[in-house]
DNA sequence: TTAATTACTACTAAAATAGTAGTATTAGTG
DNA sequence: CACTAATACTACTATTTTAGTAGTAATTAA
């Protein structure tokens, strides 16, 4: 059970954007270059997010992407369900996908766990998680010029 | 994202170990036939199960496999964690995987992600998740009937 | 017209998945 | 003791998925 890089750089690649929001659209290039990222597999990640009318981009020499609203009107479920292919098990969405549905009990596990994931990353929008990420490099930053001042503690 | 046939179909058979508790050891080709399941792949889906110590086994004509303690102290978490190898993303147990952990902000959804998804199924033991069985086939039979006696409705 | 960008399509190496198959070991039974 | 029926173990494999690479076409600002 694991996430695929496909959503991993998706998500990444939003984050940029949502950091970048208001400034114009800005290249696939720099974004791979800055994040690590094939610059190739980052173009056919970007184009279901686009198509799904998260992202706006524009060809061209002057062109790019950039977010189609707010970071905070754009949430983490909405980027990985487009991203994520399947579903936890396929008879969620699906039920005709196994004869046993009707009395499967383990199925209701499955449903309840995809109902925890679906609300966790829809709680959290892009304007928030990068804020997450801005006070982990504050703290970072305020420990490590703490230790140069006290190097004892 | 999904989970794998392998935690499925150990999901399920603890869940059958489970109704079984207390009646001495069960063989596998009686869980695989009701769980139509191949016998064999269940052969090796039990092993581990037994390693962890969730299972008891017996060799020989009258052996079996049966649960190691009662069904209200085994949680699905412990079952899918032995099944389901790689956890959602490979920083969050070993973060020597990537260079960027530490300024990594995505890292930090994928973390709570995996600790909600530990929660939601450390939060149910297989006693409970059988009584959700039995209550839904409960409710499902006493539809059947309704419909039966009032098939207008 | 040219250079730089996105858009699209096809292909592919490697890994994971979901098994199958066969043999060895163990233990109860006649 | 031999037989039978179960678990234990090991090796192999076809299929699917993943994570890309590569190349070309279309678009647009300068």
């Amino acid at each position: 059970m694991k996430i695929s890089a496909k959503a991993r750089y998706g998500v990444r690649l939003m984050m940029v954007l949502a950091r970048n929001y208001g400034s114009g659209p800005i290249f696939l290039k720099d974004i791979a270059k800055k994040e690590e990222i094939s610059e190739k597999y980052l173009g056919q990640i970007v184009i279901p997010l686009r198509g799904a009318g998260l992202v706006l981009s524009s060809r061209g020499a002057h062109g790019g992407y950039m977010l189609a609203r707010e970071p905070s009107e754009i949430n983490l479920k909405q980027i990985v369900d487009i991203l994520e292919g399947d579903c936890l098990v396929r008879c969620i969405k699906d039920p005709s996908a196994c004869t046993r549905v009707r009395t499967c009990a383990s199925r209701d596990i499955w449903m309840l766990l995809g109902g925890k994931i679906s609300e966790t990353l829809g709680s959290v929008s892009l304007a928030e998680l990068n804020d997450m990420g801005r006070r982990k490099m504050a703290t970072g930053r305020r420990r490590r010029i703490m230790k140069r001042e006290n190097p004892e503690r």
